[in-house]
Order: C-alpha cells, then sequence, then structure tokens
DNA sequence: TGATTTTACGAAAACGTTTTCTTTTATTTT
DNA sequence: AAAATAAAAGAAAACGTTTTCGTAAAATCA
C-alpha cells in the first residue's frame, strides 16, 4: 500500500531498524547513509504511520479541546489560540462539542481515557453539576486545563478571567449610569463563572444601597425560544428593569431583539451591559456595552499551561490557577 | 499501567483473542462469556488502545477538517454540522487552520498523507494557486471533499451554494433599489467562490445597461487594515459608488467601520448587501440585507458525502457536486 | 458405538514503528 | 601483529489490538 520502513529498508538494502534510525537521526548511523535514507524517503514520499509511532512510544501529539459550542464567538477565538500553540508544537487537535449537555460531555471524557491524546482542555458545560467524570479522568494521570468555565470544587489548573471584578464593574457602570433597577441574566445554576458574575453584581448593588430584587435575576435556559419569552415577560410588566447585565454575549442578544420587538429603546428606556467578543458590539443599534474577555488569549494560555504540563515542565504538583483580565468597554446601550 | 486485554484475560482466566472477541460480540464466544467478559471490562474500566486498533485494521475513525479560519461565523457553523455528523458517526475530528496560508495548508496536506484519517474536509485559503499538494493527496485515494472554497480544475466532490445566482441576485437587488455605480469586494483572485459570485455582479451589471467600471472591483488583502485603507480611499473619492456588494462578511463590517469613520450614511448615501452569516445582522446599524448561505448544512452536507465515500456507498466512481441555495434578505442597508 | 459436525476457545501472526541488544567491520592502541 | 576500542548496522522484541487458523470437547448423526 502505502511505503512504509520495510519497503524503504529494502529499496535501500538496509535494515527496517536502520533506516529508523537515520530518520530520527540517531548517531548510530553514518552521515552518508542518513543522506541516502532521508533522499529515498523522500523520493517514496515516505510518511510514517502514526498509529504504529504511537502505539511504541506511548505518545498521540495531539490533544483534546472540549467545549460547549463552536458558533460562539468567544469559544472560536479561543480554539483560535489554542490551534496556533499547538500549531507551533506540532501537535493535533480533536474538537469535541458537548452542546451544552452534560451527557455528551460524560461520554466525550470516558472516551479520552483511553489514551487518544496527551492531554485535554475543557470548559464546561451549562448543566455540570456532577464532576465524577471529571474526577475519574484526573486521575488517570492525563494533562487537563479548564477554561473559563471550570469545576469549583476540584483542585486543577485552571485559566479563567477576573470574573467576579467584572460582574462588579458591569453592575456598578449601570448604577452610575442612573439604573436603580437592574436585572442580570444568568445562564445557569452550576458555573462558577456565572456565580461569580452574579456575585459581582450582588455585592456592587450592596454597596451601592440597592436591595437585589430576586425577581430580577432571570436563570436562562439553553433554549433560545424560551429566552426570548422569559426577557420578553420581564420587560413588558409596568415594573421592568431600567438596566439589564447579560453574564454572556447570547443573552443580551436576545435582550437586544426582545427590545426591537416591544419597542423599548435602549438606552433611553433600558441600559444593556453585556459579557460579549462581537466584533460587531460597536456597529450595533446601538453599539452595546461590553465586558469583553481575552478570548484568544485565554485559548493561548491554557494550551500553553497544558503543553508545560505534558512536558512536565511545571513544577512538582504545584496547580496553576491563571487568572487574565477582561475589559469593560462603555458605548451607546448604557449611556447616561 | 492502565488496564488492556493482557490484563483483562489474565483476570479472566482467559486468552486474549478469546477477551478480543468477546468484547466485539463474536458469535465464537459463548453468551455467559461474553457477560463476564464485560462485567470485568467496566470493573476495571478497560478501555480499548486506539493505535493498536487503528494499526491493526486501518481505520482511524478520524476525519481532518482543513479551514481558513474558525473566527468567522460561517467557518463555525459549518464545523457545527460537520461536528454533529461525526458524532452521529462515532468518528472523531480534527482540525486544522491555515490561516489563509497557502504554506499552512501544504503542510498540513503533507501530514494528512500519513493516514491519520480517514477521510478529509476541505475549503482552501484565498491564495491557493496551486493546487499540487491537493492531487497528490486526492492520489492517494483518501475520501476528500471539497467545501464552498473549492479548485475549479480539479475533479474532485464539493459542496457550495449558487454562488453565481447570489452574486446576480445581490447585485440586481442594488441595481433596483437605485444603485449605479456598484463596487464589489472581493477576496481573493483564485477562489472560486469569488468568481462566481463576480460573474454574477458583472452578468447582473451588463444584463441591465450598466457599464462595469474596473476602479469598483476591489481586490481585498487578508490584512484589516489595508481593507480599511482601500475602502476609505474609494468611498472618499468624489466619484464614489452609491452601492457596495462585499462577496464575504468581513468586508462588510469593515465598510460598515469605514461609514462610521467618514460619517457616510448607510443606505441613504452607500446601499450595502454582503454575502453573511451574522447573528446580528437585523440588529447592526442600520441592518444589514444580506445573502446568508446555508453554512450548518454546507457542513452536514459535506460530512454526509464524505462518510458515503468513506463506507464507499458511492456507486462507482460518480463525482458528486452538491449545490444548496442562499437566501437574500432585504434589510435596511439596502433600502431604496 | 463410531464418525461427523458444532461450539467455544487458544495460539500465533500481523499491523508499522521504536529501541535495546548483538554483531560485524573498521580503527586505534599496545 | 594481536588486542582493545569505536563505528555502523542488523536482529529481534515490544507496543495492544484484530483476525485467521487450529483444536479440544461436546453435541449430533448414522
Amino acid at each position: 500500500m502505502s511505503t512504509n520502513l520495510k519497503l524503504l529498508a529494502k529499496e535501500l538494502g538496509l535494515s527496517i531498524s536502520s533506516v529508523s534510525k537515520a530518520l530520527r537521526d540517531s548517531y548510530e548511523i553514518s552521515a552518508e547513509t542518513k543522506k541516502r535514507v532521508r533522499e529515498m524517503a523522500d523520493k517514496l514520499n515516505y510518511q510514517p504511520n502514526p498509529f504504529a509511532s504511537s502505539l511504541r512510544r506511548k505518545k498521540s501529539i495531539t490533544i483534546a479541546v472540549v467545549i460547549p459550542e463552536i458558533a460562539n464567538n468567544f469559544f472560536a477565538l479561543a480554539i483560535d489560540g489554542i490551534q496556533m500553540v499547538a500549531q507551533q508544537k506540532g501537535y493535533h487537535v480533536l474538537t469535541y462539542l458537548t452542546h451544552e449537555d452534560h451527557k455528551n460531555e460524560e461520554s466525550t471524557i470516558q472516551h479520552l481515557q483511553g489514551g487518544r491524546v496527551d492531554g485535554v482542555l475543557l470548559s464546561l458545560c451549562r448543566d455540570t453539576a456532577d464532576i465524577k467524570h471529571l474526577t475519574s479522568l484526573h486521575e488517570t494521570g492525563i494533562p487537563l486545563v479548564f477554561f473559563d468555565r471550570v469545576p469549583e470544587t476540584m483542585e486543577c489548573p485552571t485559566v479563567t478571567t477576573d470574573d467576579y471584578e467584572s460582574g462588579y464593574k458591569a453592575t456598578e457602570h449601570l448604577i452610575k449610569a442612573g439604573c436603580k433597577k437592574i436585572a442580570c441574566l444568568s445562564l445557569s445554576n452550576y458555573l462558577s463563572i456565572t456565580h461569580k458574575r452574579m456575585k459581582g453584581y450582588e455585592d456592587a448593588l450592596q454597596h451601592h444601597n440597592i436591595k437585589l430584587d430576586p425577581k430580577w435575576v432571570l436563570q436562562c435556559s439553553n433554549d433560545n425560544a424560551t429566552n426570548l419569552a422569559m426577557i420578553t415577560k420581564m420587560l413588558n410588566k409596568k415594573d421592568r428593569p431600567d438596566g439589564i447585565f447579560a453574564t454572556v454575549e447570547k443573552l443580551a442578544i436576545s435582550t437586544y431583539y426582545v427590545c426591537q420587538d416591544i419597542k423599548l429603546k435602549i438606552p433611553q428606556q433600558l441600559k444593556v451591559i453585556s459579557f460579549s467578543n462581537l466584533r460587531t458590539a460597536s456597529l450595533l443599534n446601538p453599539s452595546l456595552s461590553t465586558i469583553t474577555q481575552p478570548a484568544f488569549e485565554i485559548g493561548k494560555e491554557s494550551a500553553s499551561l497544558l503543553f508545560r504540563m505534558i512536558e512536565k515542565k511545571t513544577f512538582g504538583n504545584r496547580i496553576d490557577k491563571i487568572v487574565l483580565k477582561s475589559s469593560l468597554i462603555e458605548r451607546e446601550s448604557s449611556k447616561k
């Protein structure tokens, strides 16, 4: 079939082992033999069989990225950063989408126990409450780094952003813009990012002597139609909020759609700020004030950390917790 | 280390081959032995070594997706569709980004000759003129499907959209909105999609007796700053176009930024229509008229076709050319 | 009962590498 | 010139599966 070491050896009148060593530039092989071998390998377009190699060396030169979704600016940018580092290291990248479904996350993790990859980058899905599949994976000893959506009750390396501070600042920004009744759109009951962003929201309110009203904390679902209905219901009431803090991009987009629909003026009647990596944030009508996470950097840092672990360059059993900063960008949607 | 067939066999007092057969549900193994084996496999959390398996069976259960970029709504959605089909088939997905660089495309393809994957899904990068790396890959006999950006001079299965018709319709739409001087923003000299979309543009102009002025066909680069400069220059002239047809999303976004910058009113002074998969198209200021490709469907169809080829379900040496339809969605940016 | 088939399992080769250990040949040392 | 060493290459085992083939024992048949 395709050319392998055996064929190459026959063609060159050498043994398989010598050819292998020549290609790996071993000191045991003379310079001229190496040259001959390399030339023949080029001529016959030899490509080593990756499975034979991986089987023998117990290295896959591959990492896995497990994320909730890909049609999402944050994750697309993060993957971009991950790919950049991986490509630089000569590694392959397997991507798995959980579609925010715990079952998918579990079965994916289960598959990855088989040694298919040398390391795993993971961002939890919104309904992951039980993490025993994660501890199980962790216990196999495979390098594992969580990014952005990380488990709260597990000792593991993570790359996140300053979610609490960002939630605080976003809320404070709305308060300073004159909002008194600030709603918070939350993605999940389980995610650390949601918890922290909401804690920032709560603390900012308290610090400014605004009482938190639980009816303005919306636990959104994974279904867009449901979210639209919930937001519409809230905004259609007489007693409606005058500010919205969306903890994730898509909830801000839903809010915009609702406001367009029910003709609520942003920012005159409702001010909005949201976590978002939209490239079109400043082109929206009105332009959207955002907390923007350094998504590409997060991917880059996560991958770099993972490779440090794979290459055992991380000292002892120290556990890295990298925290990057998000930036608040004021635009029209939250203007006073 | 991790539990393998050998350990399982020892634990069960069986031979390795029997255990293997039991797990693969062979008729040669009795029902009760199968049960015993499965229970022990579960108990010891046995996961077959994928490399040993792939080596032996000459199957990787993996496909490769090679695309120009991921932080791009079209490709993100396409990947989503691909992943859905792959997951359903129990296949793994390796993703490679070329970043619109021919060199990367070449080296990625080179790597894929080694048998790492059972099939390849590919969308060309903008500067791919020479396609001998592609014919070379094709000649290895590995199933290969191109989507959206396909080579024009190669006999191969493709999944595309009705680019010519869409280009024609988009241009005609601008003409009907009253435009006389319509510019076309092109991505590349080499891509089939650009050729076809531009041919539609040219034919629509001709059909409506508008003479094509070459100064209004802009060959954009891969550098955003350069594009902004080119577009600004064109729109700042006294003799500027009154309509713009952007062949790709990011050029429309650049156009919006330029108009915001130089205070040109869309659609009063300049009407805009663009190929785009922006979820926020209707939230932009003004909302953007788009030709929207069924990106998710394209991914789905491409993957399905690829799997038909992998499973040899495609008849003889027929070459599938699947063409899906894009839809023109009129919004404010091209209002009369 | 003896011959034949069926059932259930085991032995061993194969996939294509990598790597350890040997062996051969050439070179240097005494 | 004989012995020791160095250089270059080969033999073979190993990685963990899958699969072909062989072979007991049990079941069926004549």
